[in-house]
DNA sequence: GTCTATAACCGGATAGAC
DNA sequence: GTCTATCCGGTTATAGAC
């Protein structure tokens, strides 16, 4: 019933090819440019198509970066799933999986700045809480319940089946700031998820406890709440046009 | 050392005058048809000035919106001051004040989407956590100094100091989820105010026992750790043109 | 039906004359 | 301080080729 629009459909081997061939050289500008610097007429020039062709594979140059989320979730995911079978606390996995993130968008850092340009706009394709980007963002999200999954700590179930999401969410928060730091190495961002880690790893364990049942329950209807508000404002929002 | 680019100082009265004829007929246009659907072109006409001459006071289109920005809390304080004087619970008080924001902004609520748009830009003169936006930014958290200020309750020094900032990045939060709620008079973030208001006073007092001393220092640092690396941030990104 | 190319259009932004 | 004339780049319309 929704997304209706997905991205073209591309049944030829021949257009599959000139697609791919438009969103690398696409991705290779973003990468050495950035995102504003590289103009539409240059990437169809550079991949020697014309303006028409590009915009008959990619609808805007936003939904380039649809594409470009697709292929970072898909370098994540093989670095991670070998990585994560080692490990069997929730703190060594989160880590890894959350490094990992990192080191797989490093080469596009100059370029990441303009991923969450729009992550506040319910109507931009970029939006990564909106319909267009639903298939990474699930996807996503499956990888930090596999993070759960594979833990032995005791949580209770209530937590335990938010909070995939909930570190969805974190991660987020991370490649934010990962997009503005400007350290060499990007090594505030690295020590900022030592640490914040360190932290998430402590308040699972104290949202655990008996203690916390009151208040952990209300947060959790909180969580539930906003998400399916989220949920709305999208169905809402794929209608107008 | 910083900020050496405010906005056009105008000097004349008559400069003056039209400076505030193109921003009010701006806003009042971003008001009924949203930002996107307003032209610079048409603003300038319905002013009755030219197009060069309204990029002569407002440098971009996004220019006009740091002075909404401005104009709303400029209304929030006359509204939230003397609300205060009646109230003395962390509750009431916070709750009064966010509650203001929203029926101040309330009017704009179509437009408002932009708002966020670029708040994750650093770029972007509309970040709020931005140098172009200190002035309004650091005047909105001493609004929130002043919610403190006027409790009563026992909050350890090391939280009290930092929460000022804290309560301010939580009623962004709230307006961000505003800016996409759509359900009738706004019910939605109202009753996400009142619950989230209830739990942040929980939290407070939580976090005031001497049991969570470790914790709450390490949040802290990690708090007071951020905050500088985004002014770091914003300082590198002054440069750049 | 799949694909490619050319020529506009539109609106944000700037240059430079007055 | 104000205007006119342009530029520039995202986007669209359209006409056809395979």
């Amino acid at each position: 019933m929704a997304a209706m629009r997905k991205k073209k459909a591309v049944k030829t081997p021949k257009g599959d090819q000139t697609s791919k061939l438009i969103l690398d050289t696409a991705l290779e500008m973003f990468r050495e440019r950035g995102y504003e610097q590289t103009t539409m007429r240059a990437v169809a020039e550079k991949a020697g198509v014309s303006l028409g062709n590009a915009y008959y594979y990619f609808r805007s140059k936003e939904h380039l970066i649809q594409a470009f989320y697709q292929t970072m979730h898909d370098e994540h995911v093989v670095l991670v799933l070998p990585a994560l079978e080692k490990l069997d606390t929730m703190k060594a996995r989160l880590l890894t999986v959350i490094r990992l993130k990192i080191d797989v968008m490093k080469p596009y850092h100059q370029f990441a700045g303009v991923l969450f340009k729009t992550a506040g706009d319910p109507q931009s394709p970029l939006n990564p809480f909106a319909d267009e980007a639903n298939a990474v963002r699930v996807a996503s999200i499956q990888l930090f319940e596999k993070v759960v999954e594979g833990t032995k700590a005791r949580i209770p179930k209530d937590l335990r089946a938010e909070l995939p999401y909930l570190l969805w969410v974190y991660h987020m928060g991370i490649i934010l700031f990962w997009i503005h730091d400007r350290s060499p190495k990007h090594r505030r961002t690295y020590r900022l998820i030592d640490r914040t880690v360190e932290m998430v790893d402590k308040m699972i364990y104290l949202a655990s406890n008996p203690f916390m049942r009151p208040l952990r329950k209300h947060a959790l209807a909180l969580v539930d709440e906003l998400r399916d508000a989220a949920e709305d404002i999208m169905d809402q929002e794929e209608e107008p046009k």
